[in-house]
DNA sequence: TACGATCCGGACCCCTCGGTCCGTTTCCTC
DNA sequence: GAGGAAACGGACCGAGGGGTCCGGATCGTA
């Protein structure tokens, strides 16, 4: 390593976290469609700021997408670790409905077709964990034969979608909606 | 009626036929984000024309939508009228999710949010229609309590938003989602 | 056929958005 | 503190969409 370690400037570092904070923000309330230039204002940041931390805003999006989809990830690889995998589905559903009610992050991420490398592998990732949930909880004859994570995601994302666009806030409510997921694949 | 009657020349009658049709079609294919340029390209007309037959976008789109709504009201309408309730309402639901394979007007039509009068007029009867097709079906204790049109509808649209997205025209795939969506409300 | 009323079409305006560029400011080092 | 490298930010660009406008084409009538 040579001595002229040319290390990140201070302010550009404070500036990239700024504009993350920003994204994941506006991404909560608005979803994928969120847009550049009001997330550069909100970090209280030029556009040209936002363009120097991700090449396109596809990546921008994309990271605070990521990060939602492997928390959701990792609680459903904890869920699968209940014994009744039933169970633990449907508080798995009614948790991630619930945190919906004020944050669309989540079903963004399951609704937001991207080829990004990253973006691809944490939705791989987490069908997977899904997948291996909804198994246990098909061995035990509690879930319908022959669904897969992708049904629950399309009747997830998409009751989402919809209370989004009615701007539904009531956490009751998307506790409701979890339920009737639920039911549709209830065995 | 005075002697002057204003007649509306032929050419007129015809580009406005032109622009509905191409509306329709262009609905069909894209859903209510269908762009007025495209729709007008398609009706072989200017823009200007198509600003001429409806004063807006929002009200070329509502013209599409209502008709679809109401078709479907019809349909609920007569389906209310069979004997088995249950039965009627997952036929329906069969039978609209497959036209929604490849005509996405529908869905559209209940995802869309209009305050145009006859848009309203459109929705409130279809939830009217639904609400008492499923109300019998509860009577018959082969619905979940509480469930209203509303709720079907969010299920429904949300998940056709969901397999359009996703490019799915496999009216087996689509048939397949209607009965999960029967299922969540199922008793 | 000739004429005026009606209608056509697309150039035009304005706005928003993703993305670029460069004169200026800020930071780090010596 | 001074100098140079790095980063900033907003003016700028082109694309695309909704909506307007008016010179010119078209229709209906006399």
């Amino acid at each position: 390593m040579s001595a002229t370690a040319p290390r990140t400037r201070a302010d550009a570092v404070r500036n990239a976290e700024r504009v993350l904070a920003a994204a994941t923000e506006v991404v909560a309330e608005k979803g994928a469609e969120a847009g550049v230039p009001e997330i550069a204002a909100r970090a209280g940041v030029g556009k040209g700021t936002v363009y120097r931390c991700f090449p396109t805003k596809e990546h921008l999006i994309g990271a605070v997408l990521v990060e939602r989809l492997r928390w959701f990830t990792e609680t459903a690889q904890a869920a699968a670790e209940r014994p009744d995998a039933w169970e633990a589905f449907v508080d798995l559903l009614v948790d991630a409905a619930e945190r919906q009610a004020g944050d669309c992050t989540f079903s963004a991420g399951l609704s937001h077709e991207s080829v990004l490398p990253e973006v691809v592998a944490a939705r791989e990732a987490m069908h997977e964990a899904m997948d291996a949930l909804m198994a246990r909880a098909q061995a035990a004859g509690r879930m319908r034969e022959g669904v897969t994570s992708r049904d629950v995601k399309v009747l997830f994302a998409g009751t989402a979608q919809m209370l989004r666009a009615d701007g539904n806030r009531d956490p009751a409510e998307w506790r409701r909606y979890a339920g009737l997921v639920a039911n549709a694949v209830r065995a």
